[in-house]
DNA sequence: CTGAAAGCGCTTACAG
DNA sequence: CTGAAAGCGCTTACAG
């Protein structure tokens, strides 16, 4: 910046002051900088004007590289924090790194909030983090939270699932659950309350907890194949079950959506597998993204009550889900039990 | 720090030696130190380090967060910088945020070195950059590059596949290609390589551009499946090919691996997908990173030449593959070609 | 082993 | 609109 300031022959603190786009500067000194800028190559160094500055306008985020739904919303945080004038550092946790190593570099660069995405920690956890610096909770299971939470409403988007499913015509449809998710539970009481208000019999696939979600798809399709007769619709926690469902119902020969209609939930990636191509719920993660930025920025701005918001959810139906082709009188057992 | 020292009576300086454990302090004033520091919740200032250290230690990484393999690459990064006591900044590029912006961030963060995860830059640009910073480009199609290159012998790695399915007894191999991948002219080239080898004729399944790796799998099993006869195996150029190759056969009746056996390459989640259980080629990411990782330093530490490092791959070998069913008289096109 | 001093590259007052 | 001065929180010499 010196050297920008000895080559116009004008002080630094004005460079600093055009570059930052602050009024002080004529325009004809403000092109002149800006050109000598350009021409020198000037990069500002961030870890001085973030030592400097009052406000720092800095955020932190902590996200699994290897979580896909993660990955969409990080994306999505990067943007909305550039667009109110912040920026982001991110930290990444893995088996291989713990969060608490993660919260510790953000909180050494002096963030002005965290943003957790599907954090492993406990509220308690949270809480405590809560203290030193503002959090925001993206995609958490709640409870006493004296941080922030955002989270899209799992519950509707899976009754969403089973609403277009009861209107396809199905009555016989089964749940994989998936415990160890952050949302899970939202997700199952969802299904439960839709099947209560259809007046159907839940089905809930209980499966042995760990490994990925896939896993646990794969083995729901197991336990619905070792029945005497499969559903007719299954509504998976998300898209990562389903597909690991559909593989290992496809590969037992078993055709969809003739025989059995799926359902997910993230319209990832997965979702959208040309062999897949899975109604599933969106929960939109520029929605998600835009209100754990705006909580955050809220918070850093004096706001003391923690907040909880909830963002619309909608069903993006492909050809995963048609009308059961059974004839009532094949209906199987959940449905039968609703009719004695 | 003041305030640890202040507390402690002494003076800053000491405080600031004793958190680096450097040389020049008691053993009981260290302890001393230490306490206060945890006592006061000291964090020391990632800004303030960095601004004045004359050895920074400090690494940059550009990735993509909805790329699996990158993922998995810079969970190890992440870790062989710190083993080396180097710090890490990660940037994101996605749709939403040009490579340019993610390497502008870093270089603002005056890293000493940068590391480019399947970077789509082309040679002309990462040598351009290359002149300003020390450049690792991990995974890059290669070229007169005047930065360093890793990346793990696809060409190897492609014939290991092809040799396992040799060694099964198929003849009628053909090949999913991926255009746009970083790798992927090396791995056609070890597949055109192997089938030469074995006197085989070579079956490039070529695929319209653009989309994901996902899509083009499916699109060549719509080929495969347009055609008189199936090939007896399939080499993909990488695991998502093979998922996409796979769901789409198994949605035709196909019976995998009875009918046609398959390969993928990266051994990642969606290799291990139950349903799928591919054999795939392994390129271990803990390698690669720990190659990218060594480059960069003795970059930094002053070496001139730019240098490129080939990590080794093998096979890991599941139920997606095993012995041909058809009988001779059952051989399709590209080996009755072979024998006239 | 310890302390007083300088300075990293910026930003932020404050006086002209 | 412009310039001289102070300081963010550390680290790095260098003299005791």
């Amino acid at each position: 910046m010196g050297d920008i300031a000895a080559h116009l022959g004008v002080s630094r603190p004005l460079v600093s002051i055009v570059l930052r786009d602050q009024p002080g500067a004529s325009p004809e000194t403000r092109e002149r900088v800006r050109r000598a800028a350009k021409e020198l190559g000037y990069q500002p160094d961030r870890a001085a004007q973030m030592l400097r500055r009052k406000d720092r306008k800095h955020l932190g985020a902590v996200f699994a590289p290897d979580e896909g739904p993660s990955a969409a919303i990080i994306e999505q945080i990067q943007l909305a924090a550039g667009e109110r004038g912040y920026s982001l550092s991110l930290a990444a946790r893995s088996d291989l790194r713990s969060e608490a190593t993660a919260v510790d570099e953000l909180l050494g660069y002096r963030c002005d909030a965290l943003i957790m995405i599907s954090s492993p920690m406990t509220t308690a956890e949270l809480n405590y983090l809560s203290e030193r610096v503002p959090v925001v909770a993206v995609a958490h299971r709640g409870g006493r939270t004296s941080f922030d939470v955002v989270h899209s409403a799992g519950d509707v988007g899976i009754g969403l699932a089973v609403d277009h499913l009861v209107a396809l015509g199905h009555r016989d449809i089964a749940y994989v659950d998936g415990r160890q998710m952050p949302d899970s539970r939202r997700r199952r009481q969802g299904y439960l309350a839709a099947m209560t208000r259809h007046r159907l019999a839940p089905d809930v696939v209980e499966i042995r907890k760990g490994g990925y979600m896939e896993e646990a798809g794969s083995q729901a399709a197991s336990v619905l194949l070792a029945r005497k007769a499969l559903p007719t619709a299954v509504v998976a926690v998300n898209d990562h079950a389903a597909l690991g469902l559909v593989g290992t119902l496809l590969r037992a020969g078993v055709s969809i959506p003739r025989d059995v209609s799926v359902t997910g939930y993230d319209d990832s990636r997965a979702a959208r597998l040309s062999f897949l191509d899975l109604t599933s719920v969106r929960q939109d993660p520029a929605q998600l993204a835009d209100q754990a930025v705006d909580c955050a920025l809220s918070r850093i701005e004096g706001r003391r009550r923690p907040r909880e918001h909830v963002t619309p959810v909608s069903l993006v139906v492909r050809s995963s889900t048609t009308t059961p082709r059974r004839s009532p009188a094949q209906l199987s057992r959940s449905s039968r039990t609703r009719h004695p």
